[in-house]
This record gives C-alpha cells, sequence and structure tokens, in this order.
DNA sequence: ATAGAATTGTGATGGACATCACAGGGGTGT
DNA sequence: ACACCCCTGTGATGTCCATCACAATTCTAT
C-alpha cells in the first residue's frame, strides 16, 4: 500500500488534521477576543502545544504567518476553516433513533458548525414517522436510497453494539465515506472510509488504569468478578507512584492492517 | 520531566493503555461466545490490528499465551480486567446537569461496567434538589467537599464551555485525578491529572478535511462566511484523490508541553 | 538609518512505537 | 516417538512524527 503511515495520500499526516480543528477552535475565539496577531508562543500556551509543532503543522498548507510578528488570527482562522472545510455546510443522518440518537438530534452543537441534520432512521417500527426533533423518523429500507437523494456527507450511527457492524457495512456499500460511531465496538471499514468513534466507557476504562496505579480506593470489588484464572502476575513492572502525564500520547490505533488487507482497524479518536 | 514519552512512570507507553479496553471488549464478547482460545492473529483480525502489535502489548504485563495455542480467552480477559482495574467499582460524579448533563446521568452504559453514578452538581439554583435519574442536583459549593466525602475516583464535566476550564481547575485543586470532558475545549491540567474529552464536533471536523478533498459535495456554502482574507494558497499539495485511510492514526495530542511546564497539554481520546 | 528583539519556516535530529523475524516451545497425527 | 505445524515472546529494525536549532525576515526604538 502506497500510503504507509496515517496521511491521506497527499503528505500530510493524519495527526495533523485531528490538531487542525483544535487551532481552528481556539484561533476562532481568540478572534472574538478582538485579538489581531498571535505567535505560535502565545497559541502553544494556550492549546499546551509547543510552538514549533504549530509551526510545523501550519506550514503543511501553506506560510499564514510572518517574520518577526506572528500569524494574523482573522486570516489563519480563515485558510485553516477552507482546508478543513468548514466553510461549507455538511449534510448529516442519524441511524437509530433511541435515547442516544435523540440526545444527538437534540444537540445544538452541531448546526452553528455548519452541520445539517438531514433524517433519522430506524428499524423499529413503532417509531416509523415520529417527529423528532424536527425530523420524520424513517425505516431502514429507505435509508440507502434517502442518503443518496439527500446527498448526506456524513452518517452518525446510534444503534445498540451488536447491529452496528452490519449496519457499517450497509452505510459503505452504499456509499458513505464518513461516520461517527456511538456504538461501542472497533468498526471495521475499507481503506477508503473514515469512521470516528465516540465511546464514553472506553474512555474511562483507560483512565481506572491509572487511578489503580495511583492506589486509589482499594477495596471496592465489582460485582462483575473475574472471568479467568485468578492468578496475579504483573510481569515485574508494579511501578509505584505511576504518576505519568495527562496529555495525549498518540492515539490508541495507528496499523495497516496487515492481516486483513483492504480493511481498516479500528476507528480513530 | 522524567517521563520522555506518553508513558506512565512505568515503562507502558500510553498507546498500549489506550488499547487494553478495547482487547477487553473484544475478548469478553469471544468469551461469550463460547470461544475458549484465541489466537493473536484472530484477535488482530477481529481488531484490525497486526498479531505483532497484540503480543506486544501484552508482553507488558505478562505472559498471558501458550505457545502453538493461543491465549486461554478466560484467563486473559480477567487479567486484563485487572490490569485496567476494571474488577473494582469507580465511584463517578456529574458536574452540569442540563440537556447533556441529564444525558450522561441516565445513559445505561456506565453502570454495567462498574461506574457508579454517585453525585451530580449544578450551578443553576432553580435545578437544585432537582431528581435526576436518581440523583438529587446539588450546589457548587457542596461539590469540593461531597466530592472528597465520597471518595469520588472520576468527575464527569459537562457544563458549557466557557466554564469548563475554570470548574477543571478546582476540581484539580481538589485532588480530582481523573476527568471525563464533555466540553468543547481542550483542558489545561497538571501532569498527574488524566483528562479524555468527547467532543463530536471536532470529530466531525476531521472527517470535513478528507470529505473535502475527495471533493464531496462542493457547491454548499456555509453561511459562517471567512473571517480572514480570501487568498487561497494550499502550499502546493493539492493532492487529488485523497483517498486515505479509515484506519486511526496515531491521536492528535502527544507533546510535553515545553513552554507552561507542569501543565498538561490537550486532552487525550 | 541602524541595532536589536522577536518570530517564522524548515532541514536535521531524536525518540517513540509499530513491524519484522526468529528462537523457543507446544500440540497433533501417525 | 518423531515430524510437522502453529504460535508466543522479544530483540532488531524501520517509520513516523515531535522537537531542535538556525537562517531569514520583519518590526520597533532610537
Amino acid at each position: 500500500m502506497r500510503n504507509p503511515s496515517g496521511g491521506s495520500s497527499s503528505g500530510i499526516p493524519e495527526v495533523v488534521i485531528l490538531r487542525l480543528p483544535v487551532y481552528v477552535r481556539v484561533l476562532s475565539q481568540l478572534s472574538q477576543e478582538g485579538v489581531e496577531v498571535v505567535s505560535s508562543r502565545e497559541l502553544g500556551e494556550r492549546l499546551g502545544v509547543t510552538p514549533a509543532q504549530i509551526r510545523k503543522d501550519l506550514s503543511y498548507f501553506g506560510r499564514f504567518g510572518k517574520q518577526g510578528r506572528g500569524y494574523n488570527v482573522g486570516y489563519l482562522v480563515g485558510e485553516l476553516r477552507e482546508v478543513l472545510g468548514l466553510d461549507r455546510e455538511w449534510n448529516t443522518a442519524v441511524v437509530g433513533v433511541g435515547r442516544l440518537g435523540r440526545a444527538i438530534i437534540n444537540y445544538p452543537g452541531f448546526s452553528p458548525e455548519g452541520f445539517r441534520m438531514l433524517a433519522a432512521f430506524d428499524a423499529d417500527p413503532t417509531l416509523l414517522g415520529a417527529n423528532v426533533g424536527g425530523l420524520i423518523v424513517r425505516g431502514m429500507e429507505e435509508m440507502e436510497k434517502a442518503i443518496q437523494e439527500m446527498d448526506i456527507d456524513i452518517v452518525i450511527v446510534a444503534v445498540p453494539g451488536q447491529q452496528a457492524q452490519e449496519l457499517i457495512d450497509i452505510l459503505v456499500t452504499g456509499g458513505v465515506k464518513s461516520i461517527l460511531n456511538y456504538a461501542p465496538i472497533a468498526p471495521r471499514v475499507p481503506d477508503d472510509v473514515r469512521v470516528r468513534s465516540i465511546d464514553p466507557v472506553l474512555s474511562m476504562q483507560t483512565m481506572t488504569y491509572h487511578l489503580n496505579q495511583l492506589g486509589v480506593g482499594r477495596g471496592r470489588i465489582g460485582k462483575k468478578g473475574r472471568l479467568g484464572s485468578p492468578v496475579s502476575r504483573f510481569g515485574g513492572r508494579l511501578a509505584l507512584a505511576a504518576g505519568g502525564r495527562s496529555s495525549a500520547g498518540p492515539l490508541p490505533f495507528s496499523l495497516k492492517p496487515k492481516p486483513a488487507a483492504g480493511q481498516g482497524p479500528l476507528s480513530e479518536s
């Protein structure tokens, strides 16, 4: 495969793309505060990122700064918004109109950012025709056609885990290229499809490791009990005072699925 | 700073910790399906990860497998749950009981995983005393004391962005070491505090970049308009047919905040 | 004008981590 | 009991990307 790393086929690393929206957000805020010029150092302090990283990230897309001075906030935010496609509107649909799906549809944060919620689908016939946040719930059999006709760009998956992979497969077959997945699974998709997963439980479970190392709240035993043998080894590296950093290491998964070729791996974000 | 990379002070890379919960999830599923033994190859196919990565990840914590055979599913899942602290219960509290906070409190996914929702706080006096999903909403002035008395391990932040950093500062001062942040900000915390952020809009905004490269749905112009100059450069790397992979590159932020020393950078996950 | 201070953009460097590749061990069938 | 196949655990290797460090440029003050 041509593209050994995380970048799309242009030479821009995926990590960089993942940081841009954060830059945009902070820059927009600065702009609203009336700040006209900002240096990579100031921006870095505000974000907890090194100035060098910011400069290098931006350099992938152009030369937006002025030596000795910094970046014009309004200009830079505009350029970045254009790079990210945030100067456009994007059509989205939600599949799964349960508790979660309804919360998503009613979430007021998408629309101001240019994400138009245009359709909702659910397999439950009793929901059919219901009005949820201004959308009429449609059946699954309409989905593929409707997505194409309405020119949906991004589909938000909010169905139970058991049905999620199957749904995602259908979406992929139907030509959907971007999926925001709320189901607690590790979706598999082809290389040209992008999935981001939102999974609060996973996030919590990665924090418990560090709490555990800290020796926090010992004594509360879960009801779920061990599934395996009771032997407790720990590879020899007990590491008291695990402390550690909060900052983010690179994320969970990066691999290039060697075995199941043609399939993307675990989701991002 | 001792710990140059992403790992906590033990030698275990943070990326590895971030993958473990996913392994646990798939292993639990296999266990329920009655599978008793699994090889790193099979596991890798199921997850979209190379077998070598799985073996190496597991090797940080012990030698759980058997040559020529694979891993005993029940045993492995038990060991990993112990490593992650998933064999215990964890006390959590929610701050911010608006639309989002209520959805979080009522989310049925936490409790089966051992996360006990024990308290809810909000600054809005009209919410004080209200019963939300079985929790009585308390005022912010009670928060710090209550968190300590109730032995809260993880605090979920669901307040508006403007108040989020201030709240997080208070939590940190109060000794909270793990925060799940739903506010659309890049929280700054000291190195010994862990934050994971959940930010659907950010996730969407990283996908639009690739859609844009694909030339999807050109012609829909956002209302928000450009903020900066109209000049449209693109650093020379136009990259048609951006295709690219869906798989996850490492995550957005990893840095070791060089400037603002002692502060953690952008959130994880 | 000129000196000095600040800041960008980028080649070079280094570190973290994914992948490779193989020695060592174990199971199975004849 | 032997031969064969399979699979783990891990040192060695390679890749990606964050950081460094500096030449080039711009602004400010005098």
